[in-house]
DNA sequence: CGGGTATGATTGGGATTCCCAATCAAAGTA
DNA sequence: TACTTTGATTGGGAATCCCAATCATACCCG
């Protein structure tokens, strides 16, 4: 298998994997009655509080498509917008304390989807792909 | 750090990873003038000609979703449906030749946008890496 | 200080996606 | 020939998402 060869079945091996996360994360956020955006929403604030803008920024999505996500959870009370001190532009936004509670549940619940994907990983199985996904990947959001 | 937080850390990762995965074949799908589901389809009719149902199946949708996908793909004469020999019931979905040649390119720059943040892996760690992914999340479809 | 510009967020409009329930057509079966 | 099963589509409704336009507040400069 040449070097190129072996960079294509990585790279197949990497859409499919994020296929399959997505199908995962999705299957829960519908047994949680929400949509895989909401879920992304809620994952996005658990240790932070952005302004609609960043929010956006962080997501990849547009500021206008934020704001429909953002009415539709505070409708459902999972998060809260709060103003700005200081500046009256300024929205911030937060999970109320429903939504931190929503929040760590349904990662709990992610955490077990992915989990019997992992698991049969050993150790070393473990430790390279974390060290190479990192690499490859960094915390940016 | 324990065992649990080593696999809470691997799997933040594999869904952050997941979602940057996503992030790039939107874009392409986006410079390409199609959605990331009708790249999915293209993606999913390289080298099957299955049923509606099969397509559905294997990508994880609702056969009347695949149903709008396919009527909006085979607008743009990219995929046809074809009449299955001795059952009138079954349609077979495959790509056109101008859906083919499109599905080629679209993989070539799918491929291009992931080699940013492959090719920057050491040999040991894309092959680990690679291996790993693979006994987590063989090929299914 | 007042008017013009820049910034942050929202609204409106339109296409797409997706599911569920119901329907239609063809096959298989009793 | 009726009944049931199977495969696909249609219809209806909610979300998602983008773009363009709008609204409100801040900032700046003459």
């Amino acid at each position: 298998m040449s070097t190129s060869e072996e960079d294509a079945a990585l790279r197949d091996a990497l859409v499919r994997m994020s296929f399959e996360v997505m199908s995962r994360l999705t299957r829960v956020a519908a047994e949680e009655g929400i949509s895989l955006s909401q879920l992304r929403v809620l994952g996005a604030l658990r240790d932070r509080r952005p302004r609609m803008a960043e929010l956006a920024a962080g997501l990849g999505l547009d500021r206008s498509s934020v704001t429909g996500l953002v009415d539709r959870a505070q409708q459902r009370g999972l998060v809260e917008r709060t103003a700005e001190e200081g500046d009256a532009r300024v929205v911030r936004v937060g999970l109320t304390a429903e939504g931190l509670r929503e929040a760590e549940r349904i990662a709990e619940r992610v955490s077990g989807l992915l989990a019997d994907a992992v698991v049969p990983l050993s150790a070393d199985a473990k430790a390279s792909l974390s060290a190479a996904l990192e690499e490859a990947f960094p915390v940016s959001f």
